[in-house]
DNA sequence: TTAACATTTAGAAGAATATCAAAATAATGC
DNA sequence: GCATTATTTTGATATTCTTCTAAATGTTAA
């Protein structure tokens, strides 16, 4: 995981969107695609970049992968938005 | 602006760093593309992606512009990250 | 063991992005 | 006015990204 992997997985107006509904909790990858007018293969695309992110973490049961947000990596985010807002030190990028 | 913009604008390591390098207040733009080894050219259009999507103010003193960081809209990146993280409601991107 | 379903992978096409060098714009000082 | 400096704009190129269809993989159920 990067904030470079991060901050692009999060730059596709999708993949915020998928974040977004995984706000109430884990969804099938087949039910979070029925959400969206493209193909099922470009939601599992987006779903594959946003894992790399470590955005969201995926849990296979049977026929069904759910996906869940990774709060852990939604905190780093916020800190490097933090220190650029108020931060003393944030020479640690990248 | 637009989530759109902003998020795009973040998506690139020399953006999310010169965000970082005017932390510390404003900087006239060659003064901000000395700290980088693209052309100057390169950190202007930069620096015109980071002021479409409100992120950055320009200011023009004679031959110098100074831009520095947009706190208000710095501040809603970290209100949507919040939301996603305990939101009651974030259906409201893009 | 087949058929049906859920999801991913592969390969391709088109759009968007980052970068550069060179030219253009604008301000300063002689 | 002219040369210099600061910055942006233009036009080009190479790379990366999004999306699609079609094919592959893995799982369940009949």
């Amino acid at each position: 995981m990067s904030f470079q992997q991060t901050f692009k997985a999060l730059s596709d107006p999708i993949r915020r969107d998928i974040l977004g509904l995984l706000r109430t909790g884990p969804m099938a990858a087949g039910d979070i695609a029925s959400h969206f007018s493209v193909s099922g293969a470009t939601i599992s695309h987006h779903l594959s970049i946003l894992k790399d992110a470590g955005l969201v973490l995926d849990d296979k049961q049977g026929k069904y992968i759910y996906y869940e947000l990774n709060m852990s990596v939604v905190d780093e985010i916020l800190e490097w938005v933090t220190a650029l807002k108020g931060g003393s030190d944030n020479e640690k990028n990248q």
